[in-house]
DNA sequence: ATTATTTCTTAACCTCGGTTAAGCGTCTTC
DNA sequence: GAAGACGCTTAACCGAGGTTAAGAAATAAT
């Protein structure tokens, strides 16, 4: 399916225009090269097993990004809105099979594209080399931070945080998932909010 | 104090002259702009509140990059060797003041290079930019793993884990800092230790 | 509207790791 | 060689979070 360009997330454009200073040709040239799909809710954008052949612009919905340890538990370890991007960066980078997986929490509507066209841009717009370069510094920076919260932080500390800093996701994403990302069990978020409850 | 070639870890070399395929002369300049810095066993390369102004190579010694949590806690990231990077990329990379200290474990030799000076490289060296996305790539899906790691593990399988795929950590690093990597206390790493000698 | 399914909460019990405190061996360093 | 610092271990106690199980509340399906 091809793109509209009318209906893509202007942060987008922004992006690549504000921050990267690409004329209007290549990103033209760039967003005719991405293709949209949807994800119903419930379904997986990549599963643990599979390589992630393709880098995906989340335009719309949410989802979330996990692993599943030998016991079976299911283990966030991020979730992505509109204006991330999903997929493994190291699978679609390393080609080799991935240990995660994508499932769209909402219905999605994404925009991707292929190694081979990623690459057919590169040679034709340099900046793109840039673009992915500060991409992947940010993605870096961004875990090692997470693991920092992970070392220093407890369960209600990291609670409080997210609700403090991204109090939005309380709105989309179900409770069961806000506690596998903070690495509890469920029942456990249940009792620590209503600890919280009783005394602040 | 200039670089003698002499005493430079062969897999410097080879990262640059194997992998990304410079030339001699390209290696010699590349070479020609580092420093050599010494720091002494329980110095500090970085401390929280500075700017990381260097990328520094550890070419002989060992150090550990952690982070001081509210309640004093030293929790350590991770443990650099010979052959490794360190400092803080983030910082570096925003100019923002660090969070992480990085401390000589053994006295250590580094190869450093400033921020002008890689500037100055990477105009004449193309390749350089191909090499940093290299590094900054494989280290972000590092710590992507490292958190999958701590999230899907427990204490006693982070330990099992670190013993069977890094043993010579032991050889080097007093278990008080190996407990601040694994996220417990030494009293507890200690009784982790005597329980698996009694039943393993 | 009624059933079914999923999501969230509550409670009782238990385990693992933190806390505190003390003791011991081994390097340093006068 | 003595004094101190440092690193490692042990033990007793405690509490946060996991486990299990069951029920309430909310959503979806018929």
């Amino acid at each position: 399916m091809s793109v509209i360009a009318e209906n893509i997330n202007p942060n987008f454009r922004d992006l690549f225009k504000d921050k990267f200073y690409f004329t209007n040709n290549e990103y033209e040239l760039l967003l005719s090269h991405f293709q949209i799909k949807h994800i119903r809710k419930r379904d997986y954008y990549l599963k643990a097993g599979e390589v992630c052949k393709a880098k995906a612009y989340l335009n719309k919905g949410c989802a979330r990004n996990f692993v599943v340890d030998e016991r079976g538990h299911e283990r966030i370890l991020f979730f992505a809105f509109e204006d991330w991007w999903l997929g493994d960066f190291d699978s679609y980078y390393t080609e080799k099979p991935s240990t995660n997986y994508v499932q769209a929490i909402e219905d999605c509507e994404l925009l991707t594209i292929s190694k081979e066209n990623f690459s057919f841009l590169e040679e034709r717009i340099p900046k793109l080399k840039q673009w992915y370069t500060y991409k992947v510094t940010r993605s870096a920076s961004a875990s090692l931070k997470r693991m920092e919260e992970m070392k220093t932080l407890t369960p209600k500390e990291r609670y409080l945080n997210l609700l403090e800093k991204h109090p939005h996701i309380f709105q989309r994403i179900p409770l069961q998932y806000i506690a596998a990302f903070l690495n509890i069990e469920p029942q456990s978020l249940s009792r620590m909010r209503k600890q919280l409850i009783e005394k602040p």
